[in-house]
DNA sequence: CCCGGTTACCCAATCGATTGTGTAAGGCGG
DNA sequence: CCGCCTTACACAATCGATTGGGTAACCGGG
């Protein structure tokens, strides 16, 4: 029941020292540098009687200082499109979780899939002085990404890839074939994707895979049959109301490449009287939490969000060591229930 | 096409100053001052040069070494019990947003919830040095709180409340009362509520409103009426499990506290034969943004989610004033739909 | 011409940790 | 008993911005 500290304010290096009459930077190399270092600048005991000191004062080097001199933060900035996306939020959780467990932390921001927004964040981002950027929010023309290259910005992609730069994702077009085999094995033969936003990796990726794969099977896929929208629970919708008013044959089966999106559709089919799973089979992406506890349960391609969270972490790590990396694609699996059985 | 900056590293104070031929005091003072302190710092021309040269040169302070002297950092750490979770996740974005515009930065933490995981985030937020915390874990045993208000920490508390302490939140009380009006004035007579953890004010406060206006109505709620669950969609499939199972007469209504729960009581009426809607009513809380959307649509009490959020940021900026701040209750208002009507 | 008051700056200490470079004291071999 | 090598530290500069004092020059009034 000691009283933690006298009551003043926070314990610095100094006042450890002063009060073990000894050097500020004996101090400091005792408790923060590695092993080798630290063993050069004390003794055994005195080493010994720092650390208990620093553990009985609630000594915390400030951060503040310490970046001032090593040009470091330990910091990572995040960039999302919203947090409020089901994927991302997971995907950060896994970045959060990583990064902690490596002694960095993390910033996160919003920035609306909005290029102009980007930059901003980007930018205070950088003003924050932090070690690197994880970025999740990638569109495909990326001359952001161009630019923070030649600005020798240390940074990864997660959820949306981008060629030539590293990026922790799944592997979008296997997740996309692994639907097409799916539904074509149910017996369906009219099918339409709702496809997302063109601007990101994860739209085309899952709907080039499900279009070549059903080609290859042999089944036709009409332009009108993929419908590009936005990931939301609206666009999912919108993009079912067009495809059943404008597409014939009207497909038996949609695959949304997200699952908002598909719940979106479910609504949709429902208000036109068609029973999903029944009439009209429905396969969403990324098996949120939702997907399995829906009135009607939702197929989908489970991707491993929280690995792939943690994977980017990696990655950047291995970036600011200095290292090269290669994109990493985490395998997707296809998770069926009732709406597609 | 100037080359912005040599191809160096970050600009300095120093260096503008250098560049000019005048102190870095002076340059500081133009461009980090007041207006007041910045004119008496130099000749409205001088202030004109640097305030030109810092713009062509690109430069930004380092928070780093601003911090390490103001002993303020701008920054305000928030701490949610998770990030996934779409409620507080929409909440956040209020905060970011709000705190951006007051010229801060934000950090989160997810602390699943868990005591000694809230303990330990707090600790790496303090150690950060965020100037101040936005709390929306509280549980309202709330030790953690006791021990921050004597460590002298600012914080402010989201979405959930403890009384005695500083929170932006819904009039969770109203909420409840809102459905409980709604319903009984669509002729149910027994009902069950889906009541969330007992450690979060919303379910309290939630449950509370109803049963309360329930009762001053003239109706009954059983002891068995009331099941406390988690507050996800597998947490509200069992809790509806449950009352199905135990409450004679079955209700022709829920009310669970929380959208997803409602969700997953909607899957488990579903499975047992009942129709949402038409058998039995469902209400849900908070209207994000799928309870419209859904294959039947949800009715729900629409809180004002990102409101919440810039509210406590205010509250937080009060405290760092040192002003003294009460509790703000922001109010809900009933969205009803399908499920319900 | 002297004096008080502006104007427009400069000086230097400071925040807390890091790190390259000393340097006394003690031990040991010769 | 001398010189060299460890051992165990101490010194001081540094990172970049902030801020409480200066102070020189100039202006106007008396």
């Amino acid at each position: 029941m000691e009283g933690t500290t006298a009551g003043d304010r926070t314990v610095t290096l100094k006042d450890l020292a002063d009060e073990l009459g000894i050097h500020p930077s004996t101090v400091s190399r005792i408790l923060h540098s590695d092993a080798e270092v630290a063993r050069g600048a004390a003794s055994v005991a005195t080493a010994e009687r720092v650390r208990e000191l620093a553990r009985k004062r609630g000594y915390s080097p400030d951060p503040q200082a310490a970046g001032l001199r090593t040009r470091r933060t330990r910091l990572m900035g995040v960039i999302v499109p919203r947090l409020s996306d089901l994927v991302l939020a997971t995907m950060y959780e896994g970045i959060d979780e990583a990064a902690a467990a490596l002694g960095y932390s993390t910033f996160v921001m919003n920035s609306r899939d909005d290029p102009e927004e980007q930059r901003r964040r980007t930018d205070t981002m950088l003003a924050r002085r932090v070690d690197g950027l994880i970025i999740g929010d990638a569109h495909l023309d990326g001359g952001l990404l161009q630019e923070l290259t030649a600005r020798k910005v240390p940074f990864v992609l997660v959820n949306r890839r981008v060629p030539g730069y590293p990026s922790a994702t799944c592997d979008d077009v296997l997740g996309g074939e692994l639907v097409a085999d799916h539904l074509w094995s149910k017996g369906h033969r009219n099918v339409a994707v709702i496809a997302g936003e063109p601007y990101a990796s994860t739209a085309i990726d899952r709907t080039d895979g499900f279009v070549d794969r059903w080609r290859s099977l042999g089944g036709k896929v009409p332009p009108k049959a993929v419908v590009w929208s936005r990931f939301d629970t609206a666009g999912g919708r919108e993009a079912a109301e067009d495809i059943l008013t404008h597409c014939h044959p009207q497909p038996t089966a949609l695959f949304a490449v997200n699952d908002f999106a598909a719940i979106g559709a479910m609504g949709a089919l429902r208000s036109h009287g068609l029973t999903v799973g029944v009439d009209v089979a429905v396969v969403g992406f990324n098996d949120t939490s939702l997907a399995a506890e829906l009135p009607i349960p939702l197929s989908s391609v489970r991707s491993p969000m929280l690995d792939i969270g943690r994977t980017a972490v990696q990655l950047l790590k291995r970036v600011l060591d200095g290292k090269m990396v290669e994109p990493v694609r985490l395998e997707p699996s296809l998770c069926v229930r009732e709406s597609s059985a």
